[in-house]
DNA sequence: TATCTGTTATACATATAATATAACAGATAG
DNA sequence: CTATCTGTTATATTATATGTATAACAGATA
């Protein structure tokens, strides 16, 4: 699985690679139990420090993605990401929220933002 | 207008209040032409510095969302919030991207999202 | 035994967030 | 004219986040 990362962007290292790993796993190209790369290679290949590749494989663990093995190191949840919660509805309505508020500001219709997720949703369903 | 702080918050003061003033906005509580309070009355109203409501109104007016007359004070845009353009449309793709790439790892349905979508959208038309 | 793994601990540099004062220039009310 | 309020700018300080750099430890493996 290719990973591009921007030096120079605003977002974190960390949350680059942590969001392209979750579209990874959305597009299957990344399935339950695939084994990820070390840390250190990892961070080696990507030009990065250990620390950052730790960073991120912490959060998708900490969040369900992942699973770190001592021994047979990092994969991707066998058992399939959780499933929606409470808790993660309540999260992606707190992070939806206010870019709907700017797009109602900016007089972005309810269709054509629906429109926009139905592409994104289809984005991740290419390859089935 | 209401305004409701949460210090805690790992969500910047300046972050909340940006956005609390274009919920504001999109739910038309706040018209165009609409005076809001000086930087140094906000602040002293929320208890927080003068810089953090400053940082705010800077960044809404970056936005096109009031203007800062010198001698009118600060006022929500006479002319309205510029409408959505290329570099907006692509903004908002980039922001929506990863939270869909998680909804689909976590098996929310593209209607569950979309109804989620409209729900949101709804409680910005409910005053009209 | 040597090497690879994740993990932990320090340390350092830089950037951001938030606060605290202070001052300036333009506008306005008394 | 004076005093006050406006946005703006400039410094300084503190705390936290980000990213890097080394180093070490313990478990697994070849």
């Amino acid at each position: 699985m290719y990973i591009a990362l921007d030096l120079e962007s605003e977002e974190p290292i960390y949350t680059q690679l942590k969001n392209q790993i979750i579209a990874g796993i959305a597009k299957k190209e990344l399935r339950s139990g695939d084994p990820l790369p070390s840390v250190r290679s990892l961070a080696s290949d990507l030009g990065i420090n250990l620390h950052t590749v730790n960073k991120a494989y912490q959060q998708l663990k900490q969040e369900g993605f992942i699973l770190i093995h001592r021994q047979k190191g990092v994969v991707v949840n066998p058992d399939g990401v959780p499933s929606v919660d409470e808790a993660y509805w309540s999260e992606i309505t707190k992070r939806i929220h206010p870019i709907i508020a700017e797009s109602v500001c900016r007089n972005v219709t309810e269709q054509d933002f629906l429109q926009l997720c139905r592409q994104i949703y289809a984005e991740f369903q290419s390859k089935e």
